[in-house]
DNA sequence: CGGTTTTGACCTGCGC
DNA sequence: GCGCAGGTCAAAACCG
């Protein structure tokens, strides 16, 4: 099988040259035919070149006219759009003609009330026209509100928001707001507030001051309510803010006097609430709270001015929707999805990582809204739901809702890994404490967290910590938290209550400080001087990560 | 003495 | 319009 050149596998072309390989005459014979056959090929050749120019020369053709026929497209739309923007341009400066009359018209008489109305209709039309390209008369003013809109649509939903509390027009804050981490949300939008001790406090404007209560706001933002049901022996909530009574009455079914309180923390706050304990259960005090505080508070009053504004933000959003707005009883943590989507764009501005919002706040909150004081409740006597409600696994009264709602959703994760470390941790165990009633969530006391010997979850704390000390209001709202509920007590007796509660406290501030430090001692210590002052009662001990500072020498001395 | 609490009077909104 | 209930005022009392 060696000889394969005898077999007839070759073309024409190699015939030939076998044949060629016969003999000299066979080969002068076919020498011309050869020259011929190589002359047919190369004809073949350009024949095919040829015929490949065409068709790519045709192809090309179609591919232009499909292009002509696409920029044809394209320039009727590109007309449609001009005529549009025309037409826009057109409505925009007639509107912008008929509200510069009708302000002259107004000028002396309804000017306050007409403007408002128009400047407003005119803030939207300036929004929409925003979006296109400028053909307003007045390019500066356009270029104004753009920036407008795009500084506030970062939050998506923003726009709306503002639209929905601006019911009088008047001053547009956003430009004010020049904070792009959470404390740039609406509530901050609208605030006025003098300083920046509480951002979370600035997360709602309902009833800022009096001067905002203005007779063009709706009657419900003036009177959302948050109730907090709290267990509690002391005649008020230690909540971290000063109170004066002002009043006190017998209200109908409940044989227990309601009290009143006005903010004292400045003579101009509108922030009144009331207290009164439970007709069903007189350990439980019940205190409404209405407005919102128009001062700096105290860094141990943040944790509830902010769950009271993010619950109230809550409440406004419940009425404002349509077919929730007369009548929604039903637990907050069944929301749906964008009523917390909604929520969480209005108050806090995470961004798009966030996770739905109704996972961790006000487990066991009600809503009521069936009257001219639509009302939440925050029921912190219950237990929770069993679900992913952040503090699930505490399972002793009374039941906190820390309000971790300031969050950025980072922290919020890794509060949820911590969580779920604990889970998986056996050996921890949780024990702050609410004078008087037994644990409350808060890692760590009997376990100081040098136990905290499993590394993933080390790694996670450690994670956690960054994330929760890199956020100022965080810190200022947890530490407050905690300081607000761990000092709501007598103040006598019940020694061990409270050294427990100072011992928790401290050791989260270790487990805080001892990763990056920036919980500052003197956070706690001015809250320890606070609560002191409040209730002469508390006890934070100094802040050591020496052995005699050790939360288990100190958990022994205290029993 | 200044701030807070008490308490009866007064105001206001709502339903009938 | 009337009565009721919630809410506020303000003078007196109280307290540190």
């Amino acid at each position: 099988m060696e000889n394969n050149s005898e077999k007839p596998v070759f073309g024409d072309e190699e015939k030939a040259i076998k044949s060629s390989c016969a003999g000299e005459e066979k080969r002068v014979i076919n020498k011309g035919e050869h020259e011929r056959q190589i002359k047919e090929e190369d004809d073949n050749t350009k024949a095919w070149v040829k015929k490949k120019d065409i068709s790519t020369a045709i192809k090309e053709d179609l591919e232009i006219e499909s292009t002509k026929a696409k920029m044809g497209e394209v320039k009727e739309e590109n007309e449609r759009l001009k005529l549009l923007l025309c037409q826009i341009a057109k409505d925009y400066q007639s509107l912008q003609t008929r509200f510069l009359q009708k302000v002259e018209v107004n000028k002396s008489s309804t000017l306050s009330a007409a403007s408002g109305h128009e400047e407003n209709e005119q803030h939207h039309h300036l929004i929409s026209l925003s979006l296109g390209r400028s053909s307003s008369s007045d390019p500066s003013k356009m270029m104004k509100e753009e920036k407008k809109f795009t500084k506030h649509n970062n939050g998506g939903l923003e726009l709306g928001l503002e639209c929905k509390f601006e019911p009088d027009g008047s001053t547009t804050e956003p430009e004010k707001n020049n904070n792009p981490s959470s404390e740039s949300s609406l509530g901050k939008t609208e605030e006025e507030e003098p300083t920046e001790v509480c951002p979370p406090s600035k997360i709602l404007k309902t009833m800022t001051s009096e001067d905002e209560e203005d007779v063009s706001e709706p009657m419900q933002l003036k009177k959302t309510r948050v109730s907090v049901r709290t267990r509690c022996d002391t005649p008020t909530m230690n909540d971290g803010c000063q109170w004066r009574k002002y009043g006190q009455k017998i209200a109908k079914g409940n044989p227990c006097p309601r009290a009143y309180y006005r903010c004292t923390l400045s003579p101009t706050c509108p922030v009144r609430k009331q207290v009164q304990r439970c007709a069903e259960d007189m350990s439980i005090l019940i205190t409404t709270y209405e407005g919102n505080h128009n001062h700096p508070l105290p860094l141990n009053a943040t944790a509830m001015a902010s769950t009271t504004s993010a619950a109230a933000s809550m409440l406004q959003f419940q009425s404002s929707q349509p077919g929730l707005g007369t009548s929604v009883s039903a637990p907050t943590a069944s929301m749906s999805s964008s009523s917390a989507n909604y929520l969480h764009a209005l108050n806090f501005n995470f961004g798009q990582n966030s996770r739905p919002y109704h996972q961790y706040n006000f487990p066991n909150s009600s809503i009521s809204t069936c009257n001219s004081h639509p009302t939440i409740t925050l029921d912190l006597t219950a237990a929770p739901p069993n679900n992913s409600s952040y503090f699930s696994r505490f399972s002793n009264a009374p039941r906190a809702s820390l309000n971790f709602s300031s969050l950025p959703s980072s922290s919020l994760e890794l509060l949820s890994n911590i969580q779920a470390s604990w889970k998986n941790s056996s050996h921890l165990t949780f024990g702050a404490a609410f004078p008087n009633h037994g644990p409350l969530a808060y890692p760590g006391w009997q376990s100081p967290y040098t136990q905290l010997t499993n590394q993933s979850l080390s790694e996670t704390i450690t994670a956690a910590t960054k994330a929760i000390t890199s956020n100022p209001s965080f810190c200022s709202a947890l530490a407050a938290a905690l300081t607000s509920f761990v000092g709501n007590g007598d103040g006598k007796g019940n020694e061990r209550k409270w050294g427990e509660s100072s011992l928790s406290m401290k050791t989260a501030h270790q487990a805080v400080e001892s990763e990056v430090g920036y919980l500052g001692r003197s956070s706690y210590m001015n809250n320890h001087h606070q609560q002191q002052q409040n209730q002469g009662s508390l006890l934070l001990f100094p802040i050591s990560k020496t052995a005699s500072g050790h939360p288990a020498e100190n958990s022994n001395h205290i029993k």
